[in-house]
DNA sequence: TTGAGTGCAAAAATTTTGCATGCTC
DNA sequence: GAGCATGCAAAATTTTTGCACTCAA
């Protein structure tokens, strides 16, 4: 899936929004991230300030927001404390994560019958699907070996 | 699942830590909650605060989070803004979230096939399991009825 | 007795907001 | 031209931390 600037646009005109350089360039910024690469607000900050864009850190926590709710960016609330983002793959690249609470790691899993279950849930209750993340909390083998 | 006293006093214990009042209190105040809701460290420190316990957000802070290592509580993270406790109920209890970013509105429901999915995930990497989640995030009946 | 746990206040970290100015439609 | 978007600085919110004191093991 590639955003092209025009859907971008075209999407953000529909709802009264609009098509600005900041938000192209961290739409772009987003797609162009190595598979399954999440970025917190300060992260992408920076990553656009080494590629020489200045954006006000304002406007990117306004615009990964709006990106969020329009179903273009998944926020991710992993173990570290504050949000990342990350390009929301529709699925055959949708994934999902897999955490240790003693180590921090973050392993991504793919599983296709997360999407079935979540079309049934979404049809009982009217709601149209964004995302849907399937997070499992737990130990990993390194964690179960240390000694804390 | 009832945790009593002697059960959480030796659970911690295996591990170094110690059984503290205001500990006990915290557990017993979450497992009289009724089922589903969840508390913020705030939300929980002002019901402590109306039961007569004066109990420091520091405590709260440092309790919920090592609770939610220990499996006791899950951390959940909606819509809210912060991050939100509830008790970790197993198998027939267990249920899991559907978000509306237009409404913030949150709806809980229940799939016995996720935890099948968890477990299957869970053993090819290892991972000792203390939680799962599925979050579904979209847009509920009246979000799309809505002009914004 | 030892050191983990608590409370308090201060600090840190993250996110939001008001307002003047700029830019898209 | 109207009003949405941006940038800046300030503020608000949420969470963490240092330290002296308390208490469980």
């Amino acid at each position: 899936m590639v955003y092209t600037e025009e859907a971008f646009k075209a999407e953000l005109n529909a709802k009264g929004w609009r098509s600005t350089r900041q938000r192209e360039i961290i739409l772009q910024t987003f797609q162009n991230l190595p598979e399954g690469t999440h970025l917190s607000a300060e992260e992408l900050h920076e990553k656009l300030r080494e590629a020489g864009h200045n954006i006000s850190l304002s406007t990117i926590y306004r615009t990964v927001k709006l990106m969020a709710r329009m179903g273009i960016l998944r926020e991710l609330e992993l173990t570290e404390g504050h949000k990342h983002y990350e390009i929301n793959q529709p699925a055959p690249h949708h994934h999902h994560h897999l955490v240790c609470v003693k180590t921090n790691q973050v392993i991504e899993f793919k599983n296709s019958a997360i999407l079935g279950i979540t079309q049934k849930v979404a049809e009982k209750y009217g709601f149209k699907v964004l995302d849907c993340q399937l997070t499992i909390i737990g130990i990993s083998p390194e964690g179960q070996r240390s000694i804390l």
